[in-house]
DNA sequence: GCATTTGTGTTATAATGGCTAGAACAGGAG
DNA sequence: CTCCTGTTCTAGCCATTATAACACAAATGC
């Protein structure tokens, strides 16, 4: 688990701890099953407090990607809701690829960089 | 200009009316040249305060979608920058990517949602 | 022509709520 | 009992939102 806080960015260090756990479970560093480090040990990590990582961990569990528990602390545990997913996926879809129209981007454009994306799952 | 605030939304309002505008440009409701109302009949309309469609103008301005005039209030005006327009985008799709991945998405069904959000621009 | 009214965005100030944090609490493991 | 979990309580700070007053430009009335 090695992630990274960005202290000059605008994103809330609670998301920016949610992403890049996703991003590493899309990206086989963390798989199903795996346990996290408790808040206080990730805490000290980051340099942040225990309560922000505390809220990117329910945050997680809340969009099921997690499961906590009190005494064996979080463990990966992805809950698939396909249909959700798909609409859920979509709507953020929406607001970044208009914001690509408007700049010029092309759909061919917008293949590419899902491919390349995806290329590392 | 018909936008529609969600008051039960977790987005910020001033988010919420910039991210209609931008669709609204991709949707070819809005075209370059074509004048916003002003701050104050914005708001009227959509039941919150001045400053907050201020901040959303202000955000679009320095994100290259408008000028604004004192004079002439808000007009459509896009500042295209290919490379830059990539380079957000490709970050903004990296998170969501990594989430769809998680929950057991394909890339060919990310390609269709593109080629479905597309069609309508 | 000039004063007045109306409309524009801007600035100053303040209330509310979310983000972050420190300290103390509750319960299981060794 | 001691150490390690997550949880609750409390508080400070900053972003979001809002009200009021301001500064400037255009249109209106005389």
């Amino acid at each position: 688990m090695i992630l990274e806080i960005d202290f000059n960015s605008d994103e809330a260090f609670y998301i920016q701890v949610r992403n890049q756990i996703i991003m590493s479970i899309a990206t086989n560093k963390l798989h199903e099953g795996d346990e996290l480090p408790s808040v206080r040990a990730m805490a000290d990590d980051l340099g942040i407090n225990m309560h922000t990582v505390n809220k990117a961990y329910s945050l997680l569990r809340q969009e099921g990607f997690l499961q906590m528990d009190r005494r064996s602390g979080a463990v990966v545990s992805i809950d698939i809701d396909h249909l959700e997913a798909l609409e859920e996926v979509k709507e953020g879809l929406k607001v970044a690829l208009a914001c690509a129209s408007c700049k010029g981007v092309s759909a061919d454009e917008i293949h590419e960089m899902v491919d390349e994306i995806y290329g590392e799952y």
